[in-house]
DNA sequence: GAGTGGTCTAGACCACAGA
DNA sequence: CTGTGGTCTAGACCACTCT
């Protein structure tokens, strides 16, 4: 049942708008890549105006939830490659070109224990499993990427018997666990190569390397991935910007 | 002369504003910090409905370029030791706190013609004269960044003679020089540290460090400062965030 | 042609800041 | 009290997509 007024304590009606929208999205009720009703549907269920209708869905395709396409809809987002392009992957090559990896050597894809960083990081309570991946990622068809990613076993199961791994993740994530990755946080540091590293990298141990630890979290702030990606800095950078 | 039509082939109503409001910012009428007329005066002059202007102000509101104050007025952006906080330094300690630098030992400040390099990064012709900055800025009483600045002293006439330079540039630029930094491009690496670097900031010389080489333009999309800050990254990590 | 989002208008009332 | 931005409405027309 819905039930928004016009604006006491609830505070603005668009807000509310955006929230029910976000909750119908998060519990399912709309699925990445559906349509959603037209904005004039929506005003007439909900009680509000085209145009605060509209304020709403303007936000949230601001957030990168909803996408719009004139003429045919507007649709919940879903991980495609472009995305995971623009919003997850930021190394360019010296030209200053965005690619993404399409070769990964896969070293271990596995369940077990959680180690103590683990459920912290992934905000775990303590006797858990977690799925771990370890591999190198190649980009101009050369090993740049040593990563390792922990995943909460609960919500991912099985997938340590997937085979054939696909290079973005995010995809597999969404469309065989229901987990849809929507926010990371990342935090970079200069690293000095290991052993194992720099062999899997073709450079002398003790370089340096570009560590990225990510967070990645879904809608409802709940950290779902923990990555570590160490790259080979000397033909790579990783690319921001800021307004 | 303001002359904004219906919508002919000059594209929607709110993006002609838009346009016209930025090139008054970026020609001086509506200096930094100013007081931009009300959205109702501004419709009329333009020609247009509160409803329209209202878009046209929250785009730029988004991209930064405008401030609202409910009851006051809006207003154009200005740099405050907040906004770089917020949006131009990432570092954070361990505990994942921010801090700008309160100090910074300045080791040189001085003009000289511009390298090959530095003409190339800030995109002015060959025999031209540079200004350059260097100088280590500390975090937490501690040294923690080792960064060369070079500005055209073309914009810049002058600054090598200035005396204390503050830890926040970008309020300088603006005020003394009538620069506004509006974007910031970065691109991160690991490097090793070398002697001076390493002897700057207490580590032993080949110390992996997070390079951060930035290139900050103005609105107009202008370079008109690269910088390279090489940090400490066993006490700090870069944190960014995308969606 | 029917349905969608994209733009624009005109007018209303509320919340807040400042004289 | 006046003027500002913040929210909301109702209705219009345009541009695009699909059938």
């Amino acid at each position: 049942m819905v039930s928004l007024t016009a604006q006491p304590g609830n505070g603005p009606l668009y807000q509310q708008i955006k929230k029910l929208i976000v909750d119908r999205i998060v519990d399912g009720t709309w699925q990445p890549g559906a349509c959603l009703p037209s904005e004039t549907r929506l005003g007439d269920e909900l009680g509000a105006s085209q145009g605060t209708v509209r304020k709403a869905l303007d936000d949230l395709v601001g957030d990168n939830l909803l996408i719009r396409h004139q003429g045919r809809g507007t649709f919940v987002a879903t991980h495609t490659a472009q995305r995971e392009l623009f919003h997850f992957f930021h190394l360019v090559d010296e030209g200053g070109n965005k690619q993404l990896p399409v070769y990964s050597q896969l070293i271990d894809c596995s369940r077990r224990q959680a180690s103590d960083r683990e459920t912290d990081c992934l905000d775990i309570s303590a006797p858990a499993d977690v799925v771990t991946i370890t591999r190198v990622r190649h980009l101009n068809d050369k090993p740049a990427i040593f990563e390792t990613i922990a995943l909460p076993a609960s919500r991912f199961s099985g997938l340590e018997r997937e085979d054939d791994l696909p290079n973005e993740l995010y995809g597999l994530y969404e469309k065989s666990y229901g987990v849809t990755i929507h926010r990371a946080k990342e935090r970079l540091s200069a690293v000095a190569a290991t052993d194992a590293e720099a062999l899997a990298l073709g450079l002398p141990t003790g370089s340096p390397l570009l560590e990225i630890d990510r967070i990645a979290e879904t809608l409802e702030g709940t950290p779902v991935e923990w990555r570590i990606s160490r790259c080979d800095s000397r033909t790579h950078r990783y690319l921001t910007e800021h307004v």
